[in-house]
DNA sequence: TTTGCATGCAAAG
DNA sequence: TTTGCCTGCAAAC
């Protein structure tokens, strides 16, 4: 699934075609008839994302909001923009530049493209660009919930876990149940909200990061990564956590979410530099420090990296590094 | 070719 | 606490 990162580059694919546009509403599958027939028509007036949810605006006052969960994705066909998958999907991406940074590789492969272009992106747990349209608008594939569609792009929703119309009072209502989140909220309010939230609870750190009232946005990737960028034990409860390390992982979080945005990958090991960083374009296996690593050494001191459910969910983590 | 898991959440029980 | 979402992918046959 789609963790904060992504959620945001889907919200600037609207923003960028079909805010200000009216939008042909309408529901494939069936099962979001209703909420189609509600925003039918209208004229798109914003798109935003705090977190993992996505809110799209319509000229008449009412919003669709979605929520992707573990396998949720948006399908786009027509005039889309499509920046860092393209070099993704021709293979620039291990490309080095003068710096050497990962993120700056990026960069220079972003800085020729970016335009819009008549293509199919698939933008899930990750982006994919696919075969060329044959025509337009594209036969719905599986359970489309929801299709918006102006006269040059097409957006197919499938699998998410939330999507309703709610009326302004209600998306606030949510967006208030949210912590934090770095592209959204004011960094030195954000910071604050979070550091206090974090440093008064009792629960395991590794539990408050997942959290979606306590910061926006982190999923299974990130919350290991940033674990161990930090050094800091899953298990030490909010409040034992040191206040600047709490401070530190805002900070962390805040910077690994622009580059995600930026890329459109979950890149947690900046600063490599090499053959290493390469590996880690070109393999998801060789991307992070410790998810996916059970039993693998760790990178820095060769422990086998450790798995644990928490919360229901898979935890990695190295018990020297982390100690 | 089939099976099981996955970068979440909400609703049902 | 369990289930639904009902997809994509990789590992296992």
């Amino acid at each position: 699934m789609p963790e904060g990162h992504s959620v945001h580059r889907i919200a600037r694919q609207f923003a960028l075609h079909f805010v200000g546009k009216p939008v042909a509403v309408s529901s494939p599958q069936g099962r979001f008839a209703e909420g189609a027939r509600m925003l039918d028509g209208h004229v798109m007036t914003d798109a935003r994302a705090v977190g993992k949810q996505m809110f799209l605006e319509f000229e008449h006052g009412l919003w669709l909001r979605v929520h992707l969960g573990i396998y949720g994705a948006w399908d786009f066909a027509g005039d889309i923009t499509a920046d860092a998958t393209i070099a993704s999907a021709n293979g620039r991406m291990g490309q080095t530049n003068q710096r050497g940074t990962v993120v700056g590789a990026f960069e220079d492969s972003l800085s020729s493209i970016g335009a819009p272009r008549r293509t199919r992106l698939r933008m899930a747990e990750q982006e994919k660009l696919e075969a060329p349209l044959e025509s337009f608008p594209p036969d719905p594939v599986g359970a489309v919930r929801v299709r918006l569609l102006t006269d040059v792009t097409c957006a197919d929703l499938r699998g998410p876990t939330a999507c309703d119309v709610l009326g302004p009072e209600e998306v606030q209502a949510v967006i208030d149940k949210l912590g934090p989140d770095p592209l959204v909220d004011s960094p030195k309010k954000a910071e604050e909200r979070f550091t206090e939230t974090v440093l008064r609870k009792p629960t395991p750190i590794a539990l408050l990061l997942m959290d979606q009232s306590v910061v926006s946005g982190i999923g299974n990737v990130y919350r290991a990564e940033l674990l161990f960028r930090a050094r800091l034990n899953p298990h030490t409860p909010g409040r034992d956590v040191p206040e600047e390390l709490v401070r530190a992982l805002w900070k962390d979080w805040s910077k690994l979410l622009k580059i995600g945005v930026r890329t459109g990958q979950m890149l947690t090991m900046d600063g490599l530099r090499g053959k290493a960083y390469e590996a880690a374009l070109a393999s998801r296996a060789d991307r992070h420090w410790v998810y996916h690593r059970t039993g693998l050494p760790c990178r820095v001191c060769g422990t086998p990296i450790l798995m644990e459910e928490i919360g229901g969910r898979k935890l990695y983590w190295c018990p020297v590094c982390q100690a």
